[in-house]
DNA sequence: TGGTTATTGACATCTCATTGTCAATAACTA
DNA sequence: TAGTTATTGACAATGAGATGTCAATAACCA
């Protein structure tokens, strides 16, 4: 193992997603660390990904029609959807599932996992 | 506007999406086409797709994490929404939908379409 | 049927997200 | 504090999906 050193543009990046509290995109990690270390490299965005993916601290999350977005996995591990802005292009989580999603299900099929996304404007866009 | 000739790789992909019943990605279209005309090259899918698309035949379906899907604008147009195997990775149309979904929409949000994707093995594979 | 021209398909090209490279920098340790 | 080395960021390279090109083909019309 190699040692792990602790640089302000991981912790900016950490500090993203904390404050975000939603699933974000690559760029928008770019432009939200770039609020605290202006000269921060996209390359920089993509390695800490990659990283904090394997280090489980970060989810990636599909989503319909856009590129992956990531949130923390202490998030993502309880189950919720997303709400997408088609304004803003922004994702938000909310809370709360409809149930009864085995009645869709078609003979012979198993369920294992559902997805859901709710989309229109989110309260700024509005 | 320039005349439409009926060519057989236009109707062999019309035909793909009759017979399927289900969204197409590229690929699949490409492999279901191809046996009808074994040399069907991808450039001439990609173009029917476009032209099939701009005379509203067909609509493309986004899925999460998945490259667009493909259907029939007449199947598209009613309500509904799709199961994906995992396996197969296949995409499969489901009818009916869970209802009360504004009760989950923040306070300020807008709701106005949703996308529900279930996920597991299909008949075929489970 | 023959001539016109839209369509096809092989091939090259483009686009754009992601990754490789490497010298300069900055965290950590002794 | 000085030395080691992980990390950064500018730049180039990659890869995969999608599109441009164009000669050959095949639909359609008179």
């Amino acid at each position: 193992m190699t040692p792990q050193r602790q640089t302000k543009q991981l912790q900016a990046i950490r500090d993203a997603f904390e404050t975000a509290g939603r699933p974000l995109a690559i760029e928008e990690l770019h432009e939200l660390a770039a609020r605290t270390i202006e000269s921060i490299g996209l390359r920089t965005i993509y390695r800490a990904v990659r990283r904090l993916q394997e280090d489980g601290v970060i989810t990636n999350v599909p989503v319909p029609g856009n590129a992956d977005r990531y949130e923390l996995s202490s998030i993502a591990a309880k189950h919720h959807h997303h709400f997408h802005c088609t304004a803003c292009d922004k994702f938000f989580d909310i809370h709360g599932c409809p149930g009864g999603l085995n009645k869709l299900v078609p003979e012979g099929f198993k369920l294992e996992h559902h997805e859901l996304t709710l989309s229109g404007l989110c309260d700024a866009c509005a």
